[in-house]
DNA sequence: GTAGAATGACTGACCGGTCAGTCACCACGG
DNA sequence: CCGTGGTGACTGACCGGTCAGTCATTCTAC
């Protein structure tokens, strides 16, 4: 069984990913990442710079994924109404087949991009844009009501941020079934303001 | 000039608003604090239990003036598109006259959120509810169409809590012609989705 | 046998919080 | 008007705990 070491890193990322989730990324200390992924503190050093470089990778694997994956959808040809809502869906999946990660950046991604992190503020700036761009396309084929299309971006992004937080303050259970329909509530929502038929 | 004992608190406060502001909460000493505020260090614990309280204080007023606010707004009868334009503005003018606050708490307020904060968790909870309240009573006076007004309500705080944030990433000058324009776009976008009138 | 991986005891920087000491100010007696 | 003693707000050196990061030693696979 040779690890080799990109695994190793991952045991190591996976391990950090839990219990940043449990106890938050300041009040875990290298020692708890080591004893969760089952090896001795020098070890994780042997892998990983500094505890930091360990949020950094939480950090960049999720903003490259989500890159991809915004890049993919925005690139197709798809009406704007189910783009808006499989955008929407991005977040939601993620929330539900990694809930530790989720967890993590609901703490983290919001600050570290106040704090001037740079990975973080071109990120955000890029998807702003993308979806700003999306919207702006949507005006030009008529299917879209002539407004503000960074607006509409600020609008759909603070969404996906925010509502992991929201739903646990409302104490509603993650199940698949809650989770579609607010999928489906927030895209419809958004699509009732866009609308070109839309008489505002 | 006898500084009476609030005083010297309000002092401690404002200058320690400015440097969490600047360098962030962790990153503060309380050194730091204790020189910006040119006293010595001993004497911020005169007046505070412990640097985690002059945190938490700064939250409290915070919370207290927003909840006053609020509850000013909603038990007025204004009618719903107006309340949404004031709603949204309450923060504007917050960013606009306090932008120390609004940084730090953009920095915090949603980390301590999930962090579990009761303060903070009961703070949104009452937040959302209200907002669910009003768009629930503007469907029974058929200004509203049908729907779930939770979503209505997570969508205008997801705005008003990440709105300073995206603002910065544009590199939007926070002139009070842009902030104003901002504002009323945004009321304006989440009434389009609302109105009855809307044909969705 | 040995090379590289893994270990965990150790170090030292850092920082929240403490407290013995200072001193500006005031009251009061002469 | 001055000297003396009392007061308490203020100070900052210091303490103790914590923890990221190091490295001499041990282990293991070949």
């Amino acid at each position: 069984m040779p690890t080799c070491r990109e695994e190793k890193r991952d045991q190591i990322h996976r391990a950090a990913l839990r219990v940043f989730a449990q106890r938050g990324f300041h009040d875990t200390t290298v020692a708890d990442i080591a004893q969760e992924a089952g090896i001795a503190k020098g070890t994780v050093y042997l892998y990983y710079e500094s505890k930091d470089e360990i949020l950094i990778d939480v950090f960049r694997r999720y903003t490259d994924a989500m890159l991809d994956a915004v890049d993919k959808l925005l690139d197709s040809a798809l009406p704007v109404p189910e783009v808006l809502e499989a955008f929407v869906a991005l977040q939601i999946d993620l929330f539900r087949k990694e809930p530790d990660l989720v967890q993590v950046l609901s703490r983290r991604s919001l600050q570290a991009l106040s704090d001037g992190d740079e990975r973080m503020r071109s990120f955000h700036r890029y998807l702003l844009d993308r979806i700003a761009r999306l919207l702006d396309r949507g005006t030009l084929l008529n299917e879209v009501r002539a407004f503000d299309p960074r607006v509409g971006a600020c609008v759909l992004l603070a969404m996906q941020e925010t509502l992991p937080l929201y739903m646990s303050v409302y104490g509603a259970e993650a199940s698949s079934d809650t989770l579609a329909r607010v999928t489906r509530e927030l895209a419809q929502f958004m699509w009732c303001s866009l609308r070109k038929e839309n008489p505002c």
